[in-house]
DNA sequence: GTAAACTCTATACTTGGTATAGAGTCAAGC
DNA sequence: GCTTGACTCTATACCAAGTATAGAGTTTAC
């Protein structure tokens, strides 16, 4: 299978399915003699495999955590669950910020009717003199 | 007020203070004999505002437009008033993204008790065989 | 034989900064 | 006068997770 067909299989684009290979998420497949990717259905689940985690946004480190764990079906699985134990906080404490954050926008929103003019609008003299709100340092989630 | 004294008044970084200035958010300051940036009053403020919209989690993009918007005082604050609107609708969604999200997650999770063994852990079987669940692309926020 | 479709590598770009290197400047102490 | 430390300058590279491109080579269809 060619890198054009493991991409229309997956989903993913050319270009990601490369970038995984450079981070090491997916080995090097086979080459053919023009120097062709050249893979096989393992890589397809493989990469299927990735999706999956990101598509629940596991970061690339992470994921090659748990791939590092996969590939020895005697060992615990105890990390892979602290990865996602971790990532349900992580998320739990991102959607606080934001709900707070929702707070404050439509706080301030609520400053201003429309069509007023820039001077007399009261969003504009809320950003001027609103006290700070985050206190957590920014997440990626 | 040199950058040094300008970063310690608004909390802000010396790099992220001239990476503001690189952006155009904030207009380059006059330079002393030996070409030190020296900042008057004025531009305390501006960078104080833009530091409140970027708590808000606005982009730089957005609060160029803002800033501008601001310099004209007769104009009109309706695409100020557009832009928070939007930041909003922006957060609702993305907290419902997340909620998901949450929900795939401690689904996944609880297919697996802990201190099992990777070949029968049900996380990771999970992640072998979950369908997609994410249709809306990712958000920035 | 040639044109379209595919693949290759390498590089640059995105966002909002952060972190360096290497050079110049300033004030205080001796 | 000289050195030391603190400050500033520019330029460049780096982060995540890709995306987009240029320029070259390859395969496939007609």
């Amino acid at each position: 299978m060619k890198i054009g067909q493991l991409a229309d299989k997956t989903g993913l684009s050319i270009q990601t399915i490369r970038f995984y290979e450079r981070k090491a998420l997916l080995s090097a497949p086979e080459r053919t003699q023009s120097n062709y990717r050249s893979y096989s259905e393992e890589a397809l689940k493989q990469l299927l495999f990735i999706k999956h985690c990101r598509a629940l946004d596991m970061t690339i480190e992470e994921i090659n955590l748990v791939l590092e764990t996969r590939a020895n079906p005697e060992s615990s699985c105890e990390s892979v669950n602290a990865t996602i134990d971790k990532h349900i906080d992580d998320i739990e404490q991102r959607v606080m910020e934001l709900n707070a954050l929702r707070q404050s926008l439509i706080s301030i929103r609520s400053t201003c009717a429309d069509n007023k003019k820039v001077k007399e609008c009261g969003v504009l003299h809320q950003l001027d003199s609103i006290a700070e709100t985050r206190t957590t340092p920014k997440n990626i989630i």
